[in-house]
DNA sequence: CAACAATGTCATGCG
DNA sequence: AACGCATGACATTGT
């Protein structure tokens, strides 16, 4: 076999001598790296749009949503219009803040704008100084936010995962009343602030630790505030859906409080963050959950997370996704109808053209010309197996001719030359190189040379039918020589179809496999992009609540006294309009016990 | 020698 | 009708 390989591999750099081989080789190899190149670029070209598409949405982030100008009808109920604070303004200052819009977003600047809106305003025992900073100070740092809310949004991923899987047993020991917590997973350790005032709550809290936030809304859920949050009959409807409907009232709803409703910060008091978090976190729970039954595994989650944060992972995962995707379609197309108008350019001796597509086939078709050979051995094997390659080089073909007159045993069936059996054993103990030859060559070429015809395998094979009748035409051929020729032409020409169907079906089998990777990265990343909607969506939420918490803050009543978060709330109705609106008798919310139970996951 | 892959061949259908 | 191509099925060959 050594010797056989030397051989292949003489023969073969014959072919290339001749121009035969090396061109299909480099033009392949070319090929190649141009389809390296460009799905490199492409690869580019997706994470700068991924990039850039997150750059869009951190800008929507930061966008000043300027102020709307419009004027909110009050409609305080009783004597409320007279507040120290002109709830009008305020209410304008929380519409201008949050246009409840897609995408909206909490800039800085509309949060300095309110505290500059307010700065008269009767200092609450809660200490309004204090009020805005914490606010600011997170609204300085999106970055930073963001940054904080990811890992945040990774540990919860990763243990509601854990959750999932395991029974569910969080870190936190899963106390009966926290289910959220436990379902959520919330960061570890972190301190559970049951008792905040109106101000220090969500203000406080929020500038204190951002990251820790997510256990301070957790903790006035599990007070039971929550409970109490909805009033107004929108509520129920308001709270399955974000705050991008226009029903807000339901979330904003401070949680029914000691009565004295004072924002002195009783350690008793509930914060009303609480409802409107408790809303938030059981909105994203249902997310999660769905995220994680749509095949949104603890692996792809851990991995979502992390490449979420480097664009490179990200850019490069999806680097050929689309195009390739569609290449591969069209690779898919193009197979099945390509036999006969494409043409391949590298095809020698008017071998069957077969393009399967713009994509693989081009260095593939170069293979083409001689067979489908996948590895450049395979290329070496086929120059030397196939016989008209053989018998297309003269001189080649020559040393052909002579190997078949020595060895062709003189009278021979024609159709039935026996190769491999008899011919070696009739053969001398010590192979020639002319018997070597041979054996390289096909059965076909064997008959031929049995039957003396005249012209190459080669020529019967590949010559058009026109120059193979002329062909025919010049000899004095035999039925049975004719007969032969016929069917080493037919033969001929179904292995070469025979070879350039199987690599179809290879091409096929490759771009299938192609195709579900990219449908894999497409999912990978559509779960990343759905994972950083569920974190904008948290943070616009915990916005608004913070504000309203502002802006409920600051009301005043004709006396100049705060409004009571248990007596009243505000309402931001469907046409735009926000109402300070007096809350019913407590309301105790087992549906949201209910919901919790529904949302949670064993 | 068996298992396997690659390749060749045949039969068939289609254009 | 002859021809070529595509392809499934089977045979052969090579490792």
């Amino acid at each position: 076999m050594r010797k056989d390989i030397d051989l292949i591999d003489i023969l073969w750099r014959q072919d290339i001598d001749l121009g035969a081989g090396r061109e299909i080789f480099d033009y392949s190899h070319r090929q190649k790296e141009s389809e390296v190149d460009k799905e490199l670029s492409d690869g580019r070209e997706r994470g700068d749009s991924w990039r850039s598409a997150g750059n869009e949405v951190l800008d929507r982030n930061l966008l000043v949503d300027g102020e709307t100008g419009e004027s909110f009808p009050a409609q305080v109920p009783g004597a409320e219009d007279q507040t120290a604070l002109s709830l009008e303004e305020c209410l304008r200052l929380l519409e201008a803040t949050f246009p409840f819009g897609e995408n909206s977003e909490f800039p800085a600047a509309d949060v300095s704008a309110l505290s500059e809106a307010v700065p008269g305003q009767s200092r609450a025992p809660g200490g309004p100084p204090t009020l805005l900073s914490p606010l600011l100070a997170e609204n300085e740092s999106p970055f930073d936010l963001e940054q904080q809310w990811q890992d945040l949004m990774s540990i919860m991923e990763m243990q509601a995962m854990e959750v999932n899987s395991t029974t569910g047993e969080s870190l936190f020991g899963g106390t009966g009343g926290d289910l959220l917590a436990s379902n959520y997973s919330l960061a570890p350790g972190t301190p559970i602030n049951q008792n905040v005032s109106l101000h220090q709550a969500s203000l406080g809290s929020c500038s204190q630790d951002f990251s820790l936030f997510s256990s301070e809304i957790e903790s006035p859920s599990m007070a039971g505030g929550s409970a109490m949050l909805q009033l107004t009959p929108d509520n129920s409807t308001g709270l399955n859906s974000t705050f991008g409907s226009t029903n807000l009232s339901g979330i904003f709803f401070p949680p029914q409080m000691n009565s004295t409703g004072n924002e002195t910060a009783g350690p008793e008091l509930p914060d009303p963050l609480g409802g409107l978090l408790d809303e938030a976190m059981l909105d994203e729970i249902s997310l999660m959950d769905l995220a994680i039954e749509e095949g949104f595994n603890p692996v792809q989650a851990s991995q979502l997370e992390e490449e979420f944060d480097s664009d490179s992972g990200l850019s490069l995962d999806s680097g050929h996704s689309p195009a390739s995707l569609s290449s591969s379609e069209a690779s898919s197309s193009s197979s099945s109808s390509s036999s006969s108008s494409s043409s391949s350019s590298f095809s020698e001796e008017g071998a069957v053209g077969y393009s399967s597509d713009s994509e693989n086939v081009d260095f593939e078709e170069a293979e083409g010309a001689v067979g489908y050979q996948p590895e450049y051995s395979k290329f070496c094997r086929m120059s030397y197996q196939d016989p008209a390659q053989l018998h297309y080089l003269p001189y080649l073909e020559h040393v052909g001719h002579n190997h078949t007159y020595n060895m062709a045993p003189g009278a021979l069936d024609p159709e039935e030359p026996k190769l491999p059996g008899g011919g070696k054993k009739s053969g001398g103990p010590k192979e020639k190189p002319s018997e070597f030859l041979d054996k390289q060559m096909s059965r076909d070429e064997h008959r031929a040379r049995a039957m003396k015809i005249p012209f190459t395998n080669d020529k019967i094979i590949n010559l058009p039918v026109e120059e193979f009748n002329e062909l025919l035409s010049k000899y004095q051929l035999s039925e049975a020589q004719l007969s032969l020729i016929r069917d080493i032409r037919r033969r001929g020409k179904n292995k070469m179809a025979a070879q350039n169907c199987r690599k179809r079906k290879l091409d096929t089998i490759l771009n299938l496999e192609r195709d579900v990777e990219d449908l894999q990265r497409d999912k990978s990343k559509l779960l990343r992009e759905k994972v950083e909607f569920l974190k904008s969506i948290r943070q616009m939420k915990q916005k608004v609540q913070s504000l309203y918490q502002e802006v409920f803050g600051r009301l005043r009543d004709e006396q100049g006294r705060p409004y009571s978060p248990s007596q009243y709330a505000l309402q931001y109705g469907s046409d735009g309009s926000v109402l300070l609106i007096p809350r019913g008798p407590a309301e105790p919310q087992p549906r949201r016990q209910d919901r919790k139970q529904k949302d949670r996951r064993k």
